[in-house]
DNA sequence: AATCGGTCTGAAAAGGATTGCAACACACAG
DNA sequence: CTGTGTGTTGCAATCCTTTTCAGACCGATT
């Protein structure tokens, strides 16, 4: 039906293999000959087919994406820069979403492998152990986790966690309380690293409230315990969890900054839009996922072979707005909430 | 490297058409042999190169998804539809975003089409005529949209605005504010015609504030028209603008839903969880999208024979929540904003 | 005149799976 | 004992493109 190489080289007279040189590696055909076949290809419409050419050359042109939830916004912005940059370089990308659910992740992991040059494996839920097996045969570069021996693209969420505790500590807020996300996330752990260490440095206190679904209801669900912890500030896991605790705050006449400030993280464009504006630790989505793109190519072009796994470090920054304020004047009191020191997940 | 046909024939003792068969058409093969195959394969991991068997039977086992915009929450939800439908029917989706582009469209569709064998394309804001060249060769199933002559899934947006309308006439506006999505957009175009009849219907003035971008700015910018035209009550073309309308009108100390109602289109999850929560005409996101996959795939199997482009249209539903309320005792002065009973774009 | 270098082109193989056709074995009927 | 039918398997062609290898051609040098 569609016009094949062969109908190309037909019309224009010469043979299949002209056809293909003209088209792949113009500088190896006589002038005149690739205008006539470029005349033709473009009279007829031709479009070489990518699985043929994919059996030969072993390459498919296609990437791959897994990413945990698609609705979630933080993973829109990723999903667009791994898009600008997969398209950038002519390749089409699969795109997968495990809802969030572990299994799911080596099952798509295993079913895309044949049909790409590279996965970006963005967020992943698994344990170490399943992801170090399925990947091996090929190239997976993870994003938001560190694995030993496999390439990554992270964000310094350490550095971002710190950067939100000195802006509170320097406000005058004493008790800190985090409103975790998935125990599986390794972004979470990291934060409760940056958390941990430098809540020590200011000597601040830090109430763990404990692991909540990475969604607004987990927000919502925090709010009371965060009010409850005698905290005067709350951090969370990421801006939607964020917005759940304002929106339960404000239901509760809670005002925010006055009474508590909140800060979140990621930096999703609902977060600059609420009243009042969410102060927040920015994650740079949209580059990160381009930078897992040319890494995975790079990775494709050097044929796997020297450099031991490369990681790609962004970093996070935070961005003040109106969440955050100075620590109300008296203390709230302080019941419940655990409060510890040590990592919990 | 990944074990092929030839290998599981030699490792089973039988040849490469017998492993063929034995997988794709198990009652032709002897029970004992094809358990012998079976066992070959599973020991060696096979998996079929799908580029070689796409060439040879061409059909590629991919499906096509172009949507404007993957960070709209709207679309994340056809998004999952789609996908979940196609992982059912085990193919696997090319996912694309236009960044509401007309333009990308066509070249996204052109480019996909050699490499899928069916794309449903979302809300297309591209002109007819452009739609109508280009989709010919391949099978493309229209969102949201319909277009003579090809197949459809599409929302009773008409209706849902009538259900809208009557709900706002019933609790007494008058006088009743619509903030247009884009010129392009069919769905648009769908909920004015509702609009406009169903303002007819029951008597009420219905104000025309102009075209706004389907996002949380639009909705914050077409605020203060609102407030300036006298409406009562307010209609945003979808959830996001809806939020971007709460938003502004909070700002401005104008309380909802006492001294203006506001309503939104979509249903959204984040629409749920605002204060007060947004009272919206609910559209069947997720079943759209499986719609339109099991509609592209039953054009598929028929061969594109008979059926003169099925249609296939889904219900909305109005869900009335908090941001909708009796019309205000004393109406408001109603300078500004062209009122227009025509429609406008 | 023969050789050489260089440029350009074509023939043919390869890549992995599917499938029409032929072959084979076997049983059974004639 | 032959012919027919059925059930099962293998051979080989085919899909479309890329790529290797060899050949053709031309001008120039020895």
């Amino acid at each position: 039906m569609a016009p094949t190489i062969r109908d190309v080289a037909t019309a224009a007279g010469v043979s299949q293999s002209t056809v293909s040189r003209a088209l792949s590696m113009p500088e190896l055909v006589n002038p005149a000959t690739r205008a006539r076949v470029l005349e033709a290809a473009g009279r007829l419409g031709y479009q070489p087919n990518r699985a043929a050419r994919g059996l030969i050359t072993g390459r498919t042109g296609n990437l791959g994406l897994i990413v945990p939830d698609l609705s979630n916004p933080f993973f829109s912005s990723v999903v667009k820069g791994v898009q600008a940059a997969a398209r950038g370089a002519d390749y089409s990308l699969f795109i997968a979403d495990t809802d969030e659910e572990a299994s799911a992740e080596v099952e798509l992991l295993r079913a895309l492998t044949r049909q790409v040059d590279g996965i970006v494996l963005c967020s992943p839920r698994s344990p170490d152990d399943d992801l170090a097996r399925v990947g091996v045969d090929s190239s997976v570069v993870l994003m938001n986790r560190r694995i030993e021996g496999r390439p990554s693209v992270t964000v310094d969420n350490a550095d971002g966690m710190r950067q939100a505790v000195e802006h509170l500590s320097a406000l005058g807020h004493k008790r800190i309380a985090y409103v975790a996300g998935p125990r599986t996330s390794w972004s979470n752990g990291q934060r409760e690293r940056g958390l941990h260490q430098s809540a020590e440095d200011t000597g601040s206190d830090l109430v763990h409230l404990g692991h909540f679904p990475p969604r607004f209801e987990g927000g919502v669900a925090a709010a009371d315990l965060a009010l409850a912890s005698g905290a005067t500030a709350v951090i969370a896991y990421n801006d939607v969890v964020a917005l759940g605790l304002l929106s339960r705050l404000g239901a509760r006449q809670v005002s925010v900054p006055a009474e508590m400030s909140v800060l979140g993280c990621d930096d999703i464009s609902m977060s600059a839009m609420t009243h009042p504006a969410l102060t927040t630790v920015s994650i740079p989505k949209w580059e990160a996922g381009r930078a897992a793109v040319v890494l995975l190519l790079s990775l494709l072009a050097e044929g796997a072979a020297d450099s031991p796994a490369p990681d790609r470090e962004l970093p996070a920054q935070l961005i003040v707005r109106a969440t955050t304020g100075v620590a109300p004047a008296t203390g709230r009191p302080a019941p419940g909430g655990h409060s510890t020191k040590g990592p919990t997940g």
